[in-house]
DNA sequence: TAGTGGTACTCGGTAGTACAAAGTACCAAA
DNA sequence: TTTGGTACTTTGTACTACCGAGTACCACTA
């Protein structure tokens, strides 16, 4: 599938938020997982901006870890404004998808 | 609904797309459809963006007719070009919001 | 022991998109 | 004549995903 960078606005993060709330992980996990989702062309840099802005806006709980195999890893829960989040992200998801499927039903 | 705007980037354009191959129509009454279809905040200039960009781009064609009640309206259709847009659109989301849907059931 | 490749994070800059805000202009009705 | 609805344009801003380059740790191997 061809570049689907535009329509991913808005919504990787809350994928991100999504895969750290089912469990508490580290960036480069988290990029491999969304890879094997099916989003192939995101990258690590993209990742880490993201976790960057979770941190800034205090949804998440950060925690350096040694890892065993290879450099520290920094492991991310949700905290309570996290879950929050996540919950206002599921429900726009809601609301837009209907509406857009509504739309293209050729709906009204 | 509150705030949509990020996650509204990339599918709108889409939206604009779809409204315009289904009737020839003009921004305004675009604009309107698209609030009544629960985009409440979508305002015209956007959607002037949006068509200038897709008449630059070369998706659409526009023809200036009198109108009656103000000021003439700039009426658009999708040529060719446009209507493979519009395919490659709805293939993209419909690709996007399976793999969504399937991380949302916590799935793999 | 030097090199390679996988793991893991950071940072600065860029492009694209929706939106805000202000302006122009036409027309009908109060 | 002023208001309000219709209709389009333009400039600037904020936000986001991405690119590219860099740093660094570790295991394996030639």
């Amino acid at each position: 599938m061809d570049d689907l960078t535009e329509m991913l606005k808005g919504t990787l993060e809350g994928c991100v938020l999504e895969i750290i709330g089912s469990e508490e992980t580290y960036g480069y996990a988290i990029t491999r997982r969304l890879n094997e989702l099916g989003f192939a062309d995101v990258v690590e840099g993209t990742v880490y901006t993201i976790l960057l802005r979770l941190e800034k806006n205090g949804l998440v709980q950060a925690t350096k870890r040694p890892s065993g195999q290879g450099p520290p890893r920094k492991f991310y829960s949700l905290n309570e404004a996290g879950r929050e989040e996540l919950a206002t992200f599921w429900a726009k998801w809601e609301y837009i998808t209907t509406r857009i499927d509504r739309l293209k039903e050729g709906g009204r």
